[in-house]
DNA sequence: CGGACAACCTGGCGGC
DNA sequence: TGCCGCCAGGTTGTCC
């Protein structure tokens, strides 16, 4: 669920505690498995006195730069970072999957209940981010960029805005939010879009973006701000339905259907959003 | 390129 | 109340 707006949401946050400090080692309280890219003792020992000159984000992953390498953290669904005093508990400790020590007394923690997140260290990004997509809120991200890279797909709209090599950042819970906005069916193929179509799609994956960024993020399911707050989008969407949630179509009333595309629940407005 | 599907995981929920 | 089974989700990898 930590999407676009919900992984920015935490790199903000995350900036002030973690400013020019030093990662003093790397506590693995259970097995790693395949959660990080090193043997546990050679992270630890790699990873150790070298300090944080800069907490940034791509796509849905965390990026620290380090003295040396870049720290990736990608916190798939239920990952969760967070900032506190060594000594201090939290009730996310019960899935605490790393715990990194800091040169002052605070602790930088990684808690991941499904154990899906993955924690990489590596000189050059590069060598273990998969190929991305551009970033949509950034401003090189024009209208006439977007219309080149539909040139050429076919696939369903849905499928297409969740593959990350085609735009980065984008999940689930955004992905019905802005074909939502844009009125246009998830089932849609890409190449029968008009112009007018486009152009709705590429201001309404923004505006699904920047309206989740808003409101800190969704807190559907596992999500928390790296405080512990829960976000307040999910007080505010269109067309994505958690379990339980039957609010009808914000715009006309009608319920909510709900369909697999791409083996992802897919959730839309039958009246707004003609196939 | 695209679509289908399995794998990875495990808490939480619905159903009984 | 308790147990069972399935669902959720992002990404990777395989196959056609």
């Amino acid at each position: 669920m930590p999407e676009l707006p919900e992984v920015e949401t935490a790199v903000r946050a995350l900036r002030p505690p973690l400013a020019e400090r030093t990662i003093l080692s790397a506590h693995f309280p259970k097995p790693p498995r395949r959660m990080i890219n090193l043997e546990a003792e050679a992270f630890a020992a790699r990873i150790a006195n070298q300090t944080i000159h800069s907490v940034a984000r791509r796509a849905k992953y965390l990026l620290f730069q380090l003295s040396a390498d870049m720290l990736i953290i990608h916190l798939k669904m239920t990952g969760h970072l967070y900032v506190l005093p060594a000594a201090q508990e939290n009730p996310m400790d019960r899935w605490l999957r790393v715990r990194f020590p800091l040169d002052n007394g605070t602790e930088l923690r990684f808690s991941d209940a499904r154990r899906f997140g993955r924690v990489l260290l590596a000189a050059q990004p590069a060598d273990v981010l998969p190929p991305l997509g551009p970033e949509p809120l950034e401003e090189s991200f024009t209208l006439a960029a977007f219309k080149e890279r539909l040139k050429g797909r076919s696939g369903v709209l849905k499928s297409l805005l969740l593959d990350q090599a085609f735009i980065a950042g984008v999940g689930n819970i955004y992905a019905d939010e802005a074909l939502h906005i844009a009125r246009l069916h998830p089932l849609r193929r890409a190449d029968s879009l008009s112009a007018a179509e486009c152009e709705r799609l590429y201001h309404a994956v923004r505006q699904a973006l920047n309206d989740g960024l808003a409101h800190m993020g969704a807190s559907i399911g596992w999500y928390r701000q790296p405080d512990g707050k829960r976000g307040e989008a999910q007080n505010h969407l269109r067309a994505y339905r958690g379990r339980g949630d039957a609010r009808p179509c914000p715009v006309c009333g009608t319920p909510i259907s709900t369909i697999r595309v791409g083996q992802r629940g897919t959730h839309f407005c039958p009246t707004c959003q003609t196939p």
